[in-house]
DNA sequence: TACCCGTGGGA
DNA sequence: TTCCCAAGGGT
């Protein structure tokens, strides 16, 4: 059987119209990948076609200020590739005289943009030929051939790239590439994938041992630790005091409370000296919102929420915001998003009482 | 190399 | 409820 026909046939009767295929520019492919990276397509589009309206161009982008590129990527998560995106723009336009780079090697001097999005980009927009190993090619690959070599190591990653790159389409990178992407993305899934419809079906390692299920081979598994938040409200007549969180850790570079974050459950010496050192009043059990729990991939968080309305006396590069439209310049995480939008600018002015709050 | 970094959907 | 995991990269 040849695969990169059978992919190529498959992709052009299959594959799904996406924006950034309607005209595969170097700044539209780079965009989609920055976006789309870890990330489902029905949750990141919406913030594709923001980007592309509010930036059109890589030197709007690169002339952006950083808040309002933050506030753009608010509630897609992993904060860092919003700050790698904006100074890979002001990379392009100004160390590269506003072009991207031209190849695969190249490419990967912009920052964020690693093997995976460099291949990617190259492949699609140059029709360079250098294999895409994503996750959903892991999967594919690892089922069709039977592979159990774990993705997660060095080795494995090496085996999947020379997989790729033997058969990979000489004649058509980019569309090749794509297909064995949008393959694993629709047919070839992690649970429940469609082998019944399957053109790999009579070939594929996996199905024929009965084994789909066990592929692709992981072999570390990351557990959630606990991380306990403890933030600071203060609400007076100025408005709702605001403090960009620092340039590492958790939100970095977003907008949200003083807060503090221990491993363990802090007692209430620990909370009161944390007040203490922002020139706050005891915090009382009156004071206090929460529990809430949110939840991250490598963190189980149980937040709670000290509302003042005294002024701090000790707190520093903070800002205020009076009401929804004026928070709506700020990039908050989700849980803070939540909160304000609930205890504090909620178009519910008074939350029902329950017995759960 | 190992670990860090979000969010939402689905089982 | 809990876990997995999705167009990965930085440090």
């Amino acid at each position: 059987m040849n695969i990169p026909s059978q992919l190529n046939y498959w992709y052009s009767k299959n594959k799904r119209t996406l924006p950034w295929r309607n005209s595969p520019t170097p700044y539209n492919i780079w965009l989609s990948e920055m976006i789309m990276q870890q990330t489902r397509i029905a949750q990141g589009l919406p913030y594709y076609l923001k980007f592309k309206e509010v930036f059109p161009t890589v030197e709007m982008l690169a002339e952006a200020h950083e808040r309002d590129v933050m506030q753009l990527w608010q509630g897609l998560g992993y904060y860092r590739r919003a700050r790698n995106l904006h100074h890979a723009a002001k990379q392009v336009v100004h160390e590269m005289d506003g072009r991207f780079p031209g190849t695969y090697k190249e490419l990967l001097q912009l920052k964020g943009v690693g093997p995976y999005s460099a291949a990617a980009i190259a492949s699609i927009c140059y029709n360079e030929p250098v294999p895409v190993v994503d996750g959903n090619v892991f999967r594919f690959l690892s089922r069709l051939f039977g592979i159990d070599t774990p993705v997660d190591t060095s080795l494995g990653k090496r085996i999947f790239y020379e997989q790729a790159a033997a058969i990979l389409d000489h004649e058509n990178p980019g569309d090749f590439n794509q297909a064995m992407m949008e393959f694993g993305a629709l047919v070839c899934t992690p649970a429940q994938p469609g082998c019944k419809d399957c053109p790999f079906s009579e070939v594929c390692v996996a199905l024929r041992t009965g084994a789909v299920d066990q592929y692709p081979v992981k072999s570390k598994r990351t557990k959630a630790t606990p991380l306990y938040l403890n933030s600071v409200v203060v609400q007076t007549s100025r408005g709702l005091m605001l403090q960009q969180r620092p340039e590492t850790g958790i939100w970095a570079g977003l907008y949200g409370f003083p807060t503090l974050e221990t491993s363990t459950k802090p007692d209430q010496r620990t909370l009161s000296d944390f007040c203490e050192q922002l020139g706050l009043p005891e915090p009382n059990k009156e004071k206090r919102i929460g529990p809430f729990s949110h939840q991250l991939t490598h963190r189980s968080i149980e937040a709670h929420f000290w509302v003042f309305n005294e002024p701090p006396a000790r707190v520093k590069d903070y800002t205020w915001v009076s009401n929804k439209k004026e928070i709506s310049n700020f990039g908050l995480p989700r849980l803070f998003e939540r909160f304000v939008d609930k205890y504090i600018f909620g178009t519910r002015e008074k939350p029902v009482p329950s017995a759960n709050e």
